[in-house]
RNA sequence: GCGCCUGUAGCUCAGUGGACAGAGCAUCGGUCUUCGGAACCGAGGGUCGGGGGUUCGAAUCCCUCCAGGCGUGCCA
């Protein structure tokens, strides 16, 4: 970063201003106050503070009196043009023009790289996303899980952390074991065996094609064997079959993962069984009706919770506690698990099982996201794993392409039940967000390719000249960016990018407007709003690609 | 019963302590087609689920009620 954000600026300059107002008795002896900088209303201001509102009570003074003596002790700063007192005690901030008009070649110098940020510090973080039981293809619901959790890792990588991405394989327990006896009866049918899908198992056609696969590979050589065995046999085949397609869906919607990590694994290790023991040295293993509980009754739990049940096999709780310690002791400071909001009641006993092995659960953070709802010719489809009646990642992608399949997951607060309405979301019309951000950046493309074949020449502009009001709207917003950048990470908020990108393609809009840019009769300005025009396909482009889509020259 | 999430314009959703509550789509009316019209401008449309409270200030925090989703000791 070769220069601070505007927003962290402000913010240095209102604690020097605070610090020198006490110094010079126009304020009495505070303790620390925290500094807020906040977006203004843009008919007022640029930026905005409360600081005043917020102090006026401790100082016993006025708010517009506070403002008033924090404006006058505030230091000269080429960012601004102008900073002010507003009622009801707001200190208001306007950018200078010339800044704005300067960023032009920052934002150019920085390239692709030009949003990052620092609140990271290197930090290595691990974000846990994706994770869906091997047992089917992935439905819509796991896309959202993936993109969001996708999303969220390339927006903390640009604000500076060392970022992980891991897939937990959950390939032990009941559900696998489900699995492969619905695979088992499947090749059976397959070979003419009079054989039935479990009642509890997977009814999807899916299933089929996966026995036909182990059909094709091994033939009939597990009808002889043992039932134990050939199940066992299946699980595993099975298993690798599924975690191919998973990897492909991921890589449909261009995701990779930095590592799978498997429960079976885990096990083998002795890690699930080391975990154990170390909470039974710690006091808190109780053992009551056959089974193994984790005792956090008293502690952050309204229950307990079973680790090994009366069968003898560790539970999915059991590896998850194993889980998150092998997370810590692997290095990562930080911890993100991106689940689904069904899982919401597993959150305080992982954390509770964080802190009674001495870890502080503050490092893990869970980003819960609501289901999705699938709208299909204006119906909502009924969905159920159950009987495989689900609505994959892959026939979304197929339907309406990786970028709009992307945007529509990530552009919702995952707090909110979305709805993915499939015939919007294919439409190539006007209707469909989507194309009105990467039109934006064709546009950009396009009046630089002309640009370059009449002849001008956008390293010789004097960017002074940048002054229009369109212009200057469309630098207010696009040097926001590493405060986006700073404000996802914080909030792990990665719908915002979305919301940033759509406004910014329409401020770009206005300004293609209402500017001219190749003008031959105009050449210095046509240079400058060339650079300009530059520096607005870096931040789109830069936008598009944090959220995993494409930004095309010509659409 | 208890816990978590949600309830904002006709629809899909932003905004979670600040300034008269916003966007896209839809509707209606304009630009009329010289750098890409997949664009732009304007208009109408909301007791922010209801009620009470805290605060200088509440869509935002607290209480309560209503509605929907998810979960609630040996599935994951």
């Amino acid at each position: 970063m070769s220069t601070q954000s505007a927003r962290a600026h402000i913010h240095d300059l209102l604690t020097h201003a605070l610090l020198a107002a006490q110094r010079e008795n126009r304020l009495p002896p505070l303790a620390t106050t925290d500094v807020t900088v906040e977006y203004a209303p843009p008919e007022k201001a640029d930026y905005a503070s409360n600081l005043a509102l917020r102090l006026s009570r401790a100082v016993r003074m006025p708010p517009m009196q506070v403002a008033e003596v924090i404006v006058a002790a505030l230091p000269e700063s080429p960012y601004l043009a102008e900073a002010a007192a507003a009622p009801p005690g707001f200190i208001n901030f306007r950018l200078s023009e010339q800044w704005l008009a300067r960023q032009v070649g920052d934002i150019s110098a920085q390239g692709s790289t030009y949003g990052d940020c620092d609140v990271g510090g290197g930090a290595a973080l691990q974000i846990e996303f994706g994770s869906a039981n091997p047992t089917g293809p992935l439905t819509i619901g796991s896309g959202r899980n993936i993109v969001l959790g996708d999303t969220l890792a390339r927006v903390l990588a640009a604000a500076n952390f060392a970022v992980q991405r891991e897939y937990y394989v959950n390939d032990v327990g009941s559900q696998m074991d489900t699995f492969a006896r619905t695979l088992l009866a499947r090749y059976r049918q397959l070979h003419g065996v009079d054989a039935h899908v479990p009642a509890d198992g997977y009814a999807g056609e899916y299933m089929v094609e996966l026995a036909a696969q182990v059909k094709e590979a091994e033939g009939d050589s597990l009808l002889d064997l043992p039932e134990s065995e050939a199940l066992q046999q299946l699980h595993e085949r099975g298993l690798a079959l599924m975690l191919t397609s998973i990897r492909d869906d991921c890589a449909l919607l261009g995701v990779e993962f930095d590592e799978w990590l498997s429960q079976a694994w885990l096990e083998d290790e002795g890690r699930v069984q080391g975990a154990i023991d170390t909470l039974r040295e710690r006091g808190r293993v109780a053992e009551r009706e056959g089974a193994v509980w984790f005792v956090s009754t008293d502690v952050e739990e309204d229950k307990d919770n079973v680790l090994v049940r009366s069968t003898g096999d560790p539970t999915y709780f059991a590896a998850d506690i194993a889980y998150h310690a092998y997370k810590l002791e692997r290095g990562y400071t930080t911890l993100i698990d991106v689940w689904g909001a069904d899982h919401h009641g597993h959150v305080p006993r992982v954390k509770a099982s964080m802190a009674a092995l001495g870890h502080d659960p503050e490092r893990l953070t869970v980003l819960l996201y609501q289901l999705v709802r699938v709208l299909r010719g204006g119906e909502e489809v009924r969905m159920s794993k159950r009987t495989g009646d689900v609505v994959t990642v892959r026939e979304v992608v197929d339907e309406v392409g990786v970028d709009a399949s992307r945007y529509f997951l990530v552009a919702r607060s995952p707090d909110t039940a979305m709805t993915f309405d499939l015939d919007l979301a294919q439409q190539e019309s006007d209707e469909n967000p989507v194309y009105y951000i990467q039109y934006a950046h064709a546009r950009t493309v396009s009046i630089l390719d002309r640009a370059q074949q009449e002849g001008f020449d956008r390293d010789a502009a004097n960017l002074a000249l940048l002054r229009h009001p369109a212009e200057l709207d469309m630098l207010r917003h696009m040097v926001r960016l590493p405060e986006l950048v700073e404000d996802i990470a914080v909030q792990l908020a990665p719908h915002r990018l979305a919301f940033f990108a759509q406004e910014l393609a329409g401020l770009f809009h206005a300004f293609y407007r209402d500017c001219r840019v190749l003008d031959a009769d105009d050449r210095p300005l046509s240079h400058a709003r060339l650079q300009l025009v530059h520096a607005a396909r870096l931040v789109l482009a830069r936008c598009l690609h944090l959220m995993g889509m494409s930004a095309p020259d010509h659409m």
